[in-house]
DNA sequence: TATTCCCCGCCAGGGT
């Protein structure tokens, strides 16, 4: 007879009590969710991938439930005073998530009546909560990488993770290929020797490469069992653009895109709550006022929401959304994550996306239940933007989603996870390097670079030796443990891969913080200097031990604050669509409001010069007042972009005397000379000849002092310099004088250092995409190279001379140049 | 008037 069918008069089964539980809130398992269940009670491990909102976290979590009522069928022995010993550890990657999800996972516990105890460890638990759990773990742990690494030091904790039955790890597509997931890698391993038969199992937005990152999650030895579990599919998606009611044939890149605000302002009018997403947090602040002044009734109603802003704004923020009591939040990736707030019904994309898979992310996060229709307004700030969403519908549309590359053995973070296993029990050589090597961002370490690791956590390496302070580890009858208490607590103050930036807490007179700017924007500021920021008017009062006191100020603020920030590049899969795009223009062919839209500007581009097809790669030299301008188009990305310019201009100057100016965007580069250049090997493809490639552009770029930049995260990570207490952190000065001080001995007395190698291949890896160069380099090599002399500068032309210009001019005089030069423009094209 | 680049984490033990 089937275990599930029912019966009279006996203890409901498993199977029948969560059926009630869905029955009761009106739902019915989805396939993909029983497949899960089925999965888990057979022990094996898996991966579930789909949109956001399609009852992932169910399809995962009453596995683990079910298996355990299966195993206690009995419900008056269920004692809620002595809830089971930890069975599954839950892994997000943001606080705000861990206590979402405690929340969550409590709701069918409740429901069902289990003794379960279900919480939450992060840096926002406290010290007495800390300390309880460490003594006896709940049956389920919601924690983050940091906090896992952090419970791996105290070996109270281990004895009780030996009984582990599962990992869950939330958002995975989100940590995979950083340093934060090869963190949780690390974490995996040792859980799994504690206990070989731990299941992993990982929920995921889709990606490229899904396979690799089933790899990465569960390590080199238990590939066999485990699955890539495709969720709810049938999610719909409406996209669709706010068209500029007029288009720019030669638009300027850098729009922040407010002409376009009277027309959002009454997109959203029909909506109920919005969350409109931008690239930058200066543009979140300009946005922000733009509606305001569009729609000053909705004051109240309209909130902000990014990273620099003080966490009790955004948790208020979050608040008003999960209420619907929002009208729109105008935000950056910060609210990529997080929380569901299943009242919002709308997502405006204010930009470039520059990804489909951001893209796509971004819009899961309206209309966020399976049946209910996600829908994206995109708002363009400049007319080839629309082709860069054209691109993105086609590439979502054939699920060509970006891929998340894994990292290649980052040696500090090693150094830093053996350290941590040495304070929490210590290990013998033969065994870390055994389990570290069962990672798979680890499967190719040599003996020769573990003893190096080794070498450096006991010693300090071979130049800081005669240093007491590097001697951290210490090698006792073959074990390598810390027994020093002051090592122990200082490592544990800076367990984690992200690495402090310099910003300062900016504070009201009265103490109440609004939330962190740049030190380098605050030191350009005079006192009484209005600025916007949170919102708010305010001006700047003083500073004093590193914070800025601000009050707040009428009349007309003269600025923003500008963060430092990492760049985002076009994605290479988003480039390729736009290419391809490009080639059905080319053909005559354009499908969709977007393309139509832009057709007089791709007319103008045809007319004076050519659209590039899908084989092609075109350059176009032209002669301008202040010099000889060539511009190449390989729409490969602004990173990859830098590294080609460096490199032409680097190879063209050895056999011309000349030196070149250089601009890049996106879409293409332009070399610009004040003497005529020969273009033979450019067109010839000479230039981006493949032998002695990276080392050329290594050399053409100032690629020290881009090691030393990278350095001083690899220090930081290494534990080589101690950031401090959280929010009590030293200074970013103080941080970087150290590092280069490091950076310095290494390079002289040390120079074969794993850790400079690491930064030198961190600096072709992640500033320079090298792979992205070196494939980019291949396909233009096999494309036509087109060359033209148009008379003018063409559309595509435009916004990389007006980059060159800014250069050179106040931004007034540019915006009164860069009007004239349109002007001119528009007229010559007729 | 428009500017250019996101995000994420974090101590512990003893005293009231």
């Amino acid at each position: 007879m089937n275990e599930d069918s029912p019966e009279r008069g006996k203890v409901p089964t498993p199977l029948q009590r969560i059926g009630k539980y869905f029955q009761r809130r009106g739902w019915k398992p989805f396939p993909f969710q029983k497949t899960c269940w089925r999965m888990y009670q057979a022990g094996d491990s898996g991966i579930v991938h789909s949109a956001t909102g399609t009852g992932k976290t169910l399809a995962v979590w009453l596995g683990p439930i079910l298996k355990w009522v299966r195993e206690n069928p009995n419900p008056d022995k269920w004692n809620p005073k002595r809830p089971p010993p930890i069975r599954v550890l839950w892994i997000t990657p943001i606080r705000a998530l861990a206590s979402d999800t405690e929340f969550n996972l409590r709701d069918p516990i409740d429901q069902l009546g289990l003794p379960w105890k279900v919480e939450s460890r992060t840096g926002d638990s406290g010290s007495s909560t800390k300390s309880r759990q460490l003594r006896r773990l709940p049956t389920a742990l919601i924690t983050t990488p940091e906090s896992l690494s952090l419970l791996l030091t105290h070996e109270k904790s281990l004895e009780q993770l030996s009984g582990l039955e599962s990992i869950v790890i939330d958002e995975w597509h989100e940590l995979m290929g950083t340093k934060r997931g090869v963190q949780t890698e690390l974490c995996m391993a040792r859980l799994r020797k504690l206990n070989p038969k731990l299941q992993t199992w990982a929920l995921s937005a889709t990606l490229g490469n899904l396979d690799q990152a089933v790899d990465a999650l569960v390590g080199n030895e238990n590939l066999s069992e485990t699955q890539i579990i495709e969720g709810y599919q049938k999610k719909k998606i409406v996209f669709e653009s706010i068209i500029p009611n007029q288009i720019e044939r030669f638009p300027w890149t850098g729009h922040i895109g407010t002409k376009m605000s009277p027309q959002v302002a009454d997109y959203l009018e029909s909506v109920n709550n919005a969350l409109i997403f931008t690239n930058t947090r200066a543009q979140t602040e300009i946005w922000y006022q733009e509606i305001l002044k569009q729609r000053p009734q909705w004051a109240g109603k309209l909130a902000l929401h990014h990273g620099s802003l003080d966490s009790d704004v955004r948790k208020w923020v979050e608040q008003g959304l999960q209420t619907g009591k929002l009208k729109a939040v105008v935000c950056t990736s910060s609210l990529d994550l997080g929380v569901d707030f299943t009242s919002v019904d709308l997502v405006v994309q204010v930009g470039s996306p520059k990804g489909a898979a951001r893209l796509l992310q971004r819009a899961g996060r309206s209309g966020h239940q399976p049946d209910a229709v996600s829908k994206l307004a995109f708002v363009p700030t400049n007319a080839i933007e629309l082709i860069e969403l054209a691109a993105a519908q086609q590439a979502i549309k054939e699920n060509d989603l970006e891929s998340r590359k894994c990292l290649s053995k980052p040696l500090d973070l090693l150094a830093q996870h053996a350290i941590s296993i040495a304070i929490g029990g210590g290990f013998t050589s033969e065994e870390l390097f055994d389990e570290v090597r069962s990672t798979y961002t680890y499967h190719s370490l040599t003996k020769r670079e573990w003893d190096w690791v080794l070498n450096f956590i006991q010693f300090g390496g071979d130049s800081l030796n005669a240093y007491p302070d590097f001697k951290r580890v210490l090698l006792r009858d073959g074990r390598y443990q810390v027994t020093d208490r002051k090592v122990m607590t200082a490592h544990r103050m800076n367990i984690g891969t992200i690495t402090a930036d310099s910003s300062m807490v900016v504070k009201y007179l009265s103490g109440k913080r609004l939330g962190m700017v740049e030190e380098t924007f605050l030191s350009r500021l005079e006192t009484d200097d209005i600025f916007t920021f949170a919102g708010k008017q305010i001006s700047l009062v003083r500073i004093k031990d590193n914070i800025a006191y601000v009050r707040k100020a009428k009349g007309k603020p003269n600025t923003v604050p500008r963060w430092m920030g990492g760049r985002m590049p076009l994605s290479a899969e988003l480039g390729e669509h736009l290419r391809k795009k490009l080639d059905e223009a080319a053909k005559g062919i354009f499908r969709g409001p977007e393309m139509k839209t832009v057709k007089p500007l791709l007319h103008v581009q045809k007319k004076w010069s050519i659209i590039p097809s899908a084989d092609q790669m075109l350059v176009e030299s032209i002669k301008t007042k202040v010099g000889w301008q060539v511009f190449v188009y390989s729409f490969e990305g602004r990173l990859v972009h830098e590294g080609l310019a460096a490199l032409a201009a680097y190879r063209l100057s050895k056999s011309q005397r000349t030196t070149f100016s250089l601009a890049c965007n996106d879409y293409g580069f332009v070399l610009q000379s004040p003497k005529p250049v020969d273009l033979q090997s450019i067109l010839n493809g000479e230039v981006f000849r493949t032998d002695s490639l990276l080392d050329d552009i290594m050399q053409s770029m100032n690629s020290t002092e881009m090691s030393k930049r990278q350095f001083r995260q690899i220090a930081r990570i290494a534990g080589l310099i101690q950031q401090g207490l959280p929010h009590r952190q030293k200074t970013a000065k103080h941080l970087m004088a150290s590092s280069n001080l490091f950076f310095d001995v290494f390079c002289t007395y040390d120079p074969s250092n794993l850790l400079l190698e690491q930064a030198r291949r961190e600096v072709l890896e992640q500033q320079l995409e090298s792979d992205r160069i070196l494939s980019a380099v291949d396909r233009i090599r096999e494309s036509e190279i087109v060359h033209r002399t148009p008379e003018r500068l063409t559309p595509l032309a435009f916004p990389l001379l007006v980059d060159k210009l800014r250069e050179r001019l106040s931004s007034e005089t540019l915006a009164d140049r860069v009007a004239r030069m349109q002007r001119q423009l528009e007229k010559a094209a007729g």
